[in-house]
DNA sequence: CTTTTTTAAGGTAAAATAAAGCTTAATGAA
DNA sequence: TTCATTAAGCTTTATTTTACCTTAAAAAAG
């Protein structure tokens, strides 16, 4: 994991580095606001440590911008005041956690892990909805003890669902990202496999359960 | 989104549900750890605000419990301790934020809404007037904490209403705009759907109504 | 051979449509 | 003004249509 520390007191960042190299991430350090914005807006880090108080542009524009253009990284927000509204206004701004300075390095690594295992969550092997727990390392669907092994598309379309939560997912996409764009699968593949997935779900007894919305197409949906 | 709250000092429980409900959230409380953590396993909550001191089943057990089940729901803690380890103890078992009480009730919301914004960035597309939210990624209609699904036509014909917000829309316009171009459908049809869409309004119990002008059209209005 | 995937066909239930009677609003003559 | 008259819209019920579900069996993959 990567992380970039945007922060203009140069030894408090050092130090920040230190403890982050040696929780075992990598650390790249940006000493005011405007560079700190550039680097980030690459995308490429999995967190963020934003100082509110800097040189060029403070934390909160920063964050503002990122937010705007969707880059979605989580951020830690340090600040040195103690007041209220900084801490609220950070946290409305798209900010994940908020601490004050000063503050112990166990903690600002505990909380940094905090909101990466977040992201880590969605982007590697576990996938949640509801009761759900999906394994995609093991293709395993689960719900309290008992659990059930997917096959391939099973796996795909189940992932997908996860992915996409409330939102409706329509025949057409499901077919486009799991048959692939060029393939000849109907609407009835998409139907076949639906049966055999809340099959699958019914015997794990799930609260979950597969809507259809006519011709929109389907969702998860806690009972 | 709805709330679970595991906390036994039931005055701060009520008044954190009422802070969580007054933010546009369903709250549930449960004043005890076991009881807590049965509720919590359902996996039905957006997010658990949960204490450490608590009767029963001490809070850092309810989420180590949780985790070990693969319940991720976010978690927010609370504490009146305000030792350091206990908040590195409480992240590191995977909680997403630590709060030590006292604290400020904007800040909750604020901190609370943080870890529940992952889970919720997917629903983006979202329409309202007055009181009603059309969530166009769900197809559901809703009115304060009740929620109602539309179907494809309902959908579809309510979008349009509430994209022209209090303007006159006719029915010749819904038809070719919902039914296509070269579609046989008359103005009945039009009409029964409105009714429809008024008999959703009504279970909903919004202030918003479908306003006829004869001749003209319809559009929404605020009562 | 076993497991997975696709195809096919019949059944089902939800939604679209059509129809009918009813209500409300506008118009105009008494 | 008042009371028919007409037109527009409302609502409910019945019918038709179609999207979807399920299952079985065939085909393909491992």
């Amino acid at each position: 994991m990567r992380v970039l520390i945007i922060e203009d007191e140069k030894r408090l960042a050092e130090t920040i580095a230190d403890v982050v190299e040696s929780a075992g991430d990598g650390a790249d350090i940006q000493n005011n606001g405007r560079d700190g914005y550039l680097d980030a807006s690459s995308g490429m880090y999995d967190a963020i440590i934003l100082d509110v108080m800097l040189p060029g542009m403070d934390g909160f524009s920063v964050l503002e911008k990122l937010r705007g253009e969707g880059i979605m990284t989580p951020v830690l927000m340090l600040t040195a005041r103690t007041g209220l509204s900084d801490r609220v206004n950070g946290l409305n701004l798209g900010a994940d956690y908020y601490l004050t300075k000063p503050f112990e390095n166990e903690e600002l690594i505990a909380a940094l892990h905090a909101i990466m295992r977040r992201k880590k969550e969605i982007i590697t092997d576990r996938l949640t909805f509801g009761d759900l727990t999906l394994d995609t390392a093991s293709c395993e669907l689960s719900c309290g003890k008992k659990s059930i092994k997917l096959n391939a598309k099973e796996f795909d379309i189940m992932r997908y669902l996860m992915l996409s939560g409330t939102a409706i997912l329509s025949k057409e996409t499901l077919i486009i990202k799991v048959w692939g764009y060029d393939s000849d699968a109907g609407d009835n593949n998409v139907e076949a496999y639906m049966s055999f997935l809340r099959r699958k779900l019914g015997a794990l007894k799930s609260r979950v359960s597969i809507r259809v919305v006519r011709k929109i197409g389907y969702h998860l949906e806690e009972a």
